[in-house]
DNA sequence: TATGAATGAGGGTTCATTCAT
DNA sequence: CATGAATGAACCCTCATTCAT
């Protein structure tokens, strides 16, 4: 109604479509519902966003740029590879929770024929963190040798298989700490 | 037009389902196509089927019922705790890779409120077979001590997120093995 | 299922669309439904009937003699003309409200196209009865001279409103003396 | 395609919908057939109605209301009770004749359920108007006493019977004034 | 930029009717 | 006579998208 920059604009309505993409998944969740909630009207959506498909995409992958960040910025710091593993699984875990919505709305149901290459492209960068990690570890004579690529997928699947959790049953939900606990001792040489 | 038997044509409409809802997801596939895949006329769906929902749930349902039975069968004879890990591990990601369809088709976008109940018993049945092995693992002495809960939680999680991986990208896929590996590197007493 | 005569069924299945289409009306009374409550197949019911609008007419058509035929036989052997009103009043009164199902049922939302002639008959008839009746009454003296035809058909409206509120708000529905008494009232010359 | 104002396609789609209604039926008459009669598109009647049943029933009040605050304003001005009987009767059946369309379209077929409340409404309202007429000629020793709230429910079933009429055979209708003289020599004191 | 009325393809579902048995 | 699986047109309704304002 009022006067609003547009990047003001498109943020409410990622914001709302974030919600209700989360809430109702990608087919159910309708424009009207998302322009409602976005305070614009239908019309305006497409000011932003070319249509629904590309509205979604934008979402997934500001969201999968803002973790693939957070992931960068955490473990530049950290030297002790065992350290940096629990940092990365409990980071990833923690993120899952707090935007549950996104990372697993998609999985099926959405065409799947665009924009996965920028999910694909996401999924191999963060695999490539937890290998280096692993690869330094093992150089550094901390971690057993192993597989590094098959042990990083592992990583990557059991915290794929959290957050997939955090949707069908909330019980299944484990603590970050345990995790990283039989991760290691699997991981760690013993002294 | 041509008279079929009604189990006949209920199979049919079952496989095509499947390959439907694996493919295009709940929403997306729809009854006419359904029903085209099935060689039958749309009418002929609800002869079977109350609605998309009931079919759709009856689908879920037998695959969960024919892996609980089929875990069942396998475990029953297995003494070593970690060969019953590794067995339980391989046969939950073979079955997945087979049925890749439908274990997964669905997360979001399906209500959640209705028929979910018959997958939680599952989910809760299939973690009680872990925490079970694992138990028994540590009263033989062959695992160390851990907290039983959340390490079967692990696992399951693990084997949910190879099964989300073999829809989101398949080159994360693990092979069995190594996951076994990694795992039991965690489980078990260094002798 | 056990032999039946094709007699009998066609019967049982009058009965079961008298119910139904009295309770549903013509368009939401399905054949099932109405197979279903004559316990007879869908098949067999086309066996008895071409198709559901002929089951409908036939429905109509019986009734509606059966109603004249009934008037016929009441008013034979009344002569006092006061007496036949009041007779042919609460006559059709009472089957109203016995038959409050068919009487209406259709009215409108059924083609019209058909079977409608075989109801005006019958209305023609009916109202013939009642002209004759007042008729009678002006020759002996005992009504005063008035419009016949008219009256006939207002006498005509009048049940034909009672039967419609029949349906419509049964708190609308007066006493066939009273109604009698008020119609008499304007008919007969004051002594 | 061509912007309208939207009452002017609310309106449209009213008029359409009242004539549909009245000559098929609720049942038989489409959705898609009033959308096209009324010139907007399928999707056009969903913005101005949430549903047919919701269309219907607007259709049915507005009618009601109309026909209640005509007669409301016809016999305010009007001191003698014969005359009252007689313009509420020939209000009625003039307004009948101009809307034969709906006072009677639904009868049956329409759930019943819903909606209802307000024609029941509507019914009662009508009938303490002929009640209220009739106490006063009765008071003003212009009536002979009788049973007010029969005598009503007679005169009002008459009408009904008349709207009945409009629809299933047209010559059977008759005069107001025919009515009135019938009814009001039942009424009347004899001089 | 922003609006929201309008569109129409397509969704799930029902049901009168047919026909092989 | 009788069955009921099968058909497919048609129903009500939703929703992504467009466009005149």
């Amino acid at each position: 109604m009022n006067k609003r920059s547009g990047i003001e604009s498109k943020k409410r309505i990622i914001d709302a479509a974030l919600g209700l993409f989360s809430e109702y998944g990608y087919s159910k969740a309708s424009m009207r519902m998302i322009a409602n909630a976005a305070s614009i009207s239908i019309g305006g959506l497409y000011l932003y966003f070319k249509n629904k498909d590309e509205l979604y995409l934008t979402l997934i992958e500001s969201r999968l740029d803002e973790l693939a960040d957070m992931t960068r910025k955490s473990l530049k710091d950290i030297d002790d590879p065992a350290e940096a593993v629990s940092k990365f699984i409990s980071l990833h875990l923690a993120y899952a929770k707090k935007h549950r919505e996104l990372l697993l709305v998609q999985g099926r149901e959405h065409g799947f024929t665009s924009g996965i290459s920028a999910k694909r492209k996401f999924f191999k960068t963060q695999r490539g963190f937890i290998e280096g990690i692993i690869r330094k570890g093992i150089r550094a004579g901390v971690f057993k040798k192993c597989n590094v690529k098959e042990t990083a997928k592992i990583i990557f699947c059991t915290i794929r298989g959290f957050v997939l959790s955090l949707i069908l049953e909330t019980d299944a939900l484990f603590s970050p700490h345990e995790c990283s606990k039989l991760i290691l001792n699997g991981l760690l040489k013993k002294e």
